[in-house]
DNA sequence: TTGATTATGTAACTTTACTACATTTAGGCT
DNA sequence: AGCCTAAATGTAGTAAAGTTACATAATCAA
C-alpha cells in the first residue's frame, strides 16, 4: 500500500493534531513536498514535532523520509483514490473525481490481471467461423464497442442488443462460432439463456462477466476485471471502462497473431475510412 | 524532458568533478535519493558545494530539490508511457501495456481539462427537451453508452448512427433540445451535415470531438478531451475511453444538479432493473 | 612563463530537522 | 466535582544538513 493510502488510512486513528497535518497532505500533496517541516507545521497550525510524529507513525524515517516517499507516491500516479463525490462539489472537482476513480480501477485492474483467458480468447477467435457480440443495457455499447472494431476484420461479425435476434444466432451457432457475452453482474436472465443455448451447440461463448456467476457457467472462457465497486452509485462507470480495455487487450493480440499480412489489411481499411472526412490531418476512425 | 535524460544529455558538458557526480547518480541513482549531501561527495570524492553547483546546473533549486526530483523520475519507472506493441510481445506483456497507455491517456487527459464546457454541458442538459446521441463507426458506441445512461432520466433522448435517422431528428430539432456529437476528429463529412442542421434550427449543439475542427463550426459547447495521439495504429483505443469518461463527468454534474428528489427516482431506476437479473448481490446495471 | 579565467575546495553561516523535556489536555475513578 | 494518570502537544535546545562567500588550485591563451 502506497503512502497516500496509508494517510486516508490511518486518518481515522490519528489525534487531533495529526489529523489536521493528514487532512493538509492529503488535500494538496504537492505543496507539501516542496515546504520544510517548520513551514507546513505553521500551515496546520501545529508544532513541528507533531509533524515529525506523524510522518513516523507511517512508518517513515523522519520528515525526509515522508518528502522522498510522498514524491514517489505522487510520480508513481496513483493517486487516484475513489474519492466519492460530494453534493457541494463543483463542476471541476466532480470532474476530476470521476477521472480519478476511473483511473484507480483501471489500475488495480491492470494489477489483477490474469492473461491466461484472454490468450485463450485470442485462439478461439483466431479458428472463429462468425463472431458475434452480446449485451444489455450499459453492456450493450461494449460489445457494440466490440463489434465496430471486429467490422475492421475479415471475420463475420456481429452485435445486438435486440433479445430476439440474439436468440436466433444462438440457434443457429455451431462449433468454431465465437459469442462473446458481456455482463458487468452476469446476471442477467436473458444472456444466461442465450448464452446457454449457444454453448450447447457447441459454440465457444466467452464471457467478460464476473467469476463465479450465473453467466459463467456457460462459457467456455470468462474474462474478468476484478474492477473495485462501482464509484456511482446509480450507474455502471468504471467497470464498463474496465470491459472496454480487456477486449482492447483480445483485440490486439488477435491483431498480432494474425501476423503482418493481415496488419497490412488494417492499414488498407483505415485508409479507405478517409473519405468519409474532410481532409487535413490523417488520424483513426471516429 | 525527465531528470535523468537531463543527467546524460548535460554530461559532455560538465566540468571534470561534476561528471564524477553525475555518473555516480546514473549508475545508482537509488542510492543517491537517501545519502545527504555530504555523504554523496565523499562518494564522488569532492566537495559538497561542488554536488550544490551539479543540482544547480540541472536547474534543480538545491540539493533536497535535486534529490525530490530524482525521486519522482526512478518512482515514475515504468510509467505508463505509450509503449508501443511489438511483434515479440506474448499476451501477458501486450496486455499490460494495452491499460497502461489507456491509463496514460487518461492521465493527460485528466491533467489538461477544461471543465467550463462540462459545466455549460450540463446548464443545457438540465433545461433540455429532448436529447440526442450520435456518432458514427467507433463512437457510435460512445454515443450508445450515453444514450443508455440518459435512458434513466426522464428527459427523452435518443441514439442513432444511422443517419437517416439522425437527419430526421436535426431537421425536427429546436431550441432547448440538446444533440451530442460525437467524433475524435471532427471531421467526419456526415456528422458535421447533421450538426450544421440541427445547429441552424437553434439546438444546442455539443461536440464532443477536438477543437477546431470542421465540427466545431457548429457546436455551441465543444468539449474535448486532449489525448495524445492513439496507440494502436489501425483503430481509436484511448481516445474513446477519454470521450467515456467525459461524458460520464458530464452526467455526474447533471445528476447533481438535479437535487436530491432526482437522485431518488435513479434509485428507483436501478431498484427496478433487479428484476431482469438471477437475485444475489444487488448490483447496477449490465 | 605569466595573467586571466575557470574549476574546486575550505570554512563560516544559515537553515532544517530532531530530541529531551515541560506543559497542557482529556479521560477515568473516587 | 476534583484528583490522578496517561496521552497529546508544544517549547527550547542540539545536531545535522545545505548553502554562501571566499580562497586556492588548475587550466589555458598570449
Amino acid at each position: 500500500m502506497d503512502l497516500i493510502q496509508r494517510i486516508s488510512a490511518e486518518q481515522q486513528q490519528l489525534s487531533k493534531s495529526e489529523r489536521k497535518v493528514a487532512e493538509l497532505v492529503l488535500h494538496d500533496p504537492e505543496t507539501a513536498i516542496h515546504r520544510s517541516i517548520a513551514s507546513l507545521a505553521s500551515l496546520a497550525n501545529v508544532s513541528e514535532p507533531t509533524v515529525n510524529r506523524f510522518c513516523r507513525r507511517l512508518g517513515c524515517k523522519g520528515y525526509p523520509d515522508f518528502k522522498l516517499q510522498l514524491a514517489q507516491n505522487l510520480a508513481k500516479g496513483t493517486p487516484f483514490v475513489n474519492r466519492h463525490i460530494e453534493e457541494s462539489d463543483n463542476v471541476d472537482e466532480l470532474t476530476q473525481k470521476i477521472f480519478d476513480s476511473t483511473l484507480s480501477a483501471l489500475s488495480i485492474a491492470r494489477q489483477s490481471l490474469d492473461s491466461r483467458p484472454i490468450s485463450s480468447a485470442v485462439d478461439a477467435l483466431v479458428n472463429a467461423r462468425k463472431i458475434a457480440f452480446f449485451g444489455f443495457g450499459a453492456s450493450a455499447s461494449v460489445a457494440h464497442d466490440a463489434q465496430n472494431k471486429f467490422a475492421r476484420f475479415d471475420t463475420p461479425s456481429s452485435f445486438s442488443d435486440d433479445l430476439l435476434v440474439q436468440r436466433m444466432w444462438a440457434i443457429n451457432s455451431e462449433p468454431n462460432d465465437v459469442l462473446f457475452c458481456i455482463s458487468h453482474t452476469g446476471r442477467t436472465k436473458a444472456l444466461c439463456e442465450i448464452a446457454e443455448i449457444a454453448h450447447e451447440n457447441g459454440a465457444c461463448v466467452i464471457g467478460v462477466t464476473a467469476l463465479d456467476s450465473p453467466l459463467s457457467d456457460f462459457c467456455r472462457i470468462v474474462v474478468s476485471s476484478n474492477v473495485p465497486e462501482d464509484t456511482d452509485q446509480y450507474m455502471p462507470m468504471a467497470s464498463r471502462i474496465a470491459q472496454l480495455v480487456l477486449i482492447d487487450a483480445i483485440i490486439a493480440g488477435y491483431t498480432l497473431k494474425r501476423g503482418p499480412q493481415f496488419r497490412e489489411k488494417l492499414a488498407r481499411v483505415k485508409e479507405g475510412l478517409k473519405g468519409s472526412r474532410f481532409q487535413k490531418s490523417p488520424d483513426s476512425s471516429s
